[in-house]
DNA sequence: TTTAAAGTAGACAGGTCTGTCTACTTGGTA
DNA sequence: TACCAAGTAGACAGACCTGTCTACTTTAAA
């Protein structure tokens, strides 16, 4: 068993790449830019990722541990009822290094190269719409309004990353949140 | 002034630059290849478009009168009411060629690279908008469903991208506009 | 009929990309 | 202690990228 070091060749790689990678888009990040930056020899690095694809995949299921993992105790510091979504989302939005969604951004630039990301897409997509289900009381039928928010929230993630301010998309959420719909 | 001819050496390079950008992506796609396909020279591309920005930029403009007239087009086919909306993106998102809305990809693909980017997006979305709104009976005051409507309209083009198939996010946005909303 | 604009083919420069390879060092375990 | 896995630096191959350049041809207007 290991205890905490510092981080391992692997980890600087794959956190370098995740900033890159989300930052600058996947075809814009060159392999050596993320060995210089990760300080590993280019060995070291091909031994953990024999492709820059296999570095790609690794890189989403990352992305996805670690967005998911903060959108659900986002959703609990927000009193975990639908009214905490937007306020969530208003914290993603806001932040300065937000870039729109990683996995959609990769569906634009890869989609027939890596054909993968479609799937792994949808998984993400699934377990974010799982944690917004579970935002409302179980024993009403939602599934229509559950599929109304999904591309409401779509809608807004991606109004995020064009508009030069997140307020508008914030706003058309919570409209369709407050009326309740159905 | 000069009738129609053959087409000349410019528009053959828009049209299929237009083709492989939209298909296999901005990046992913070679001044070369498209001046192979267009059957142009090198020198010929050159004059006319100094620089791949340049011949970007241009594809931004084409695509977007070729889509917005094609959208309001179908929109009167389908009888120019609100209910006109699901039927055309249906056809859209059927179609074998779909890869998604062009702008939306171009700002995943090169935001920070070309900033002119965001902006013609924003007017593209904007003319988008301006047509789903003379679909609505102009007296009432619409701004807040066409809000939600703007959100909702780009998150079924981007779940039609990523799924399988498009009926469901065509399903979600004939939910919010049968409901009415507000 | 002359001239200029627009076209052709294709070599080339200089950069970047992914991925392989050599040669050496370090650190933990058998 | 001897060994092996994992690390280091960095040269190199071969492909592809954008953009420039030379040299020649076609076409249409003055």
């Amino acid at each position: 068993m290991k205890t905490q070091t510092n981080p391992s060749a692997r980890d600087r790689i794959l956190t370098t790449a995740h900033d890159l990678f989300y930052q600058q888009g996947i075809r814009a990040t060159g392999i050596d830019k993320i060995i210089a930056q990760s300080q590993v020899a280019k060995v070291t690095f091909y031994r953990h990722f024999p492709s820059k694809n296999d570095l790609v995949l690794t890189f989403l299921e990352y992305r996805h541990q670690l967005w998911i993992g903060w959108f659900k105790q986002a959703l609990e510091r927000h009193g975990n009822t639908i009214q905490a979504l937007v306020p969530t989302l208003s914290e993603w939005f806001n932040s300065k290094e937000y870039r729109g969604c990683a996995f959609l951004n990769s569906v634009g630039e890869l989609a027939d190269e890596l054909a993968e990301v479609k799937q792994i897409t949808r998984n993400h997509k699934q377990d974010m719409m799982d944690a917004v289900s579970d935002l409302l009381p179980s024993s009403a039928d939602n599934d229509e309004f559950l599929n109304v928010l999904h591309i409401a929230i779509e809608g807004a993630i991606i109004r995020a990353q064009y508009d030069s301010s997140p307020s508008q998309a914030l706003k058309g959420l919570n409209s369709l949140i407050d009326t309740g719909f159905k």
